[in-house]
DNA sequence: TTACATATGTAATATTATAACGTTACAAAT
DNA sequence: ATTTGTAACGTTATAATATTACATATGTAA
């Protein structure tokens, strides 16, 4: 099973990353929060970047792979924990208006919910993006 | 029936326009594409505006009086045609992946079906923005 | 081995947005 | 009528985000 289930994977999404691609996900991968094109850039120049220009190839490519998003109002990029994302690439997120804590929504109920209500309204969509604001748990509570 | 209803609409959202709120939201009414506040500011040096702070300071308040909305995914502004918005400041967009058109949408069942999925899932959430990417009617037939 | 696509490195530059400062206009409170 | 507060103004400078352009390298498939 797992050896299948690897294979396939590989095939599908991922063409084996690049050593810029694996070092900028690898940043994200341990980040608890997005993270901006240029702050990657200065975690990195001790593993040797040096230009803007690569850490935006490296995102650009991961966005393309369903490995990273981008929170395009807050011009940051996270990980993923999304499985599905490579397939479909929608995305929900939930972002404290207070703390700009910003947390992934990987709940296949909304997701399915959000792309009904898109049909239901006769809109042909290939993806989406939803970005919900709120007051997180730690902001509420202080 | 006219005057108290725009008195009321006065006070509750309008508390008059100054001249360069004025001027950036004439030619945001009168564009039928989305604006970048750099292309807004060069369009409007003859009317006398010269920084782009000029600019952002208009957009911002024209934003939070619920007049234009900013398009995040594309660093632009759009005229709001939606009466609701002042109130809910949800925002909802059609994005065509091709040509870039947008249009708001300002369908209100679709409006609450997204707050409805947001409660179900126990989301406690103020407001949201939606941005569905699709082929639109003239990029489909060409 | 050629040919092709994809990624690289580097420098320069374009685009988008904000900080910091002092000033002006106006309304509300004393 | 003055004081006081707040919101907007104008201007300069600079920060932050993103792309263009060009030359080189690398992997892979024909």
């Amino acid at each position: 099973m797992s050896t299948s289930e690897t294979s396939l994977s590989k095939k599908i999404q991922s063409p084996t990353l690049t050593k810029n691609q694996k070092i900028v996900l690898d940043l994200l991968e341990n980040s608890d929060e997005p993270l901006k094109a240029y702050s990657i850039l200065a975690s990195l120049q001790k593993e040797g970047l040096k230009s803007p220009l690569q850490v935006y190839r490296a995102l650009d490519k991961l966005v393309e792979l369903g490995k990273i998003h981008k929170i395009e109002s807050k011009n940051s990029f996270i990980i993923c924990n999304n499985s599905n994302c490579a397939n479909s690439s929608n995305t929900v997120f939930a972002i404290c208006e207070k703390c700009e804590n910003v947390r992934e929504i990987k709940n296949t109920q909304l997701f399915e919910g959000v792309s009904q209500l898109a049909k239901k309204h006769r809109l042909n969509v290939n993806r989406y993006n939803l970005e919900f604001y709120e007051l997180c748990k730690n902001c509420k509570t202080n």
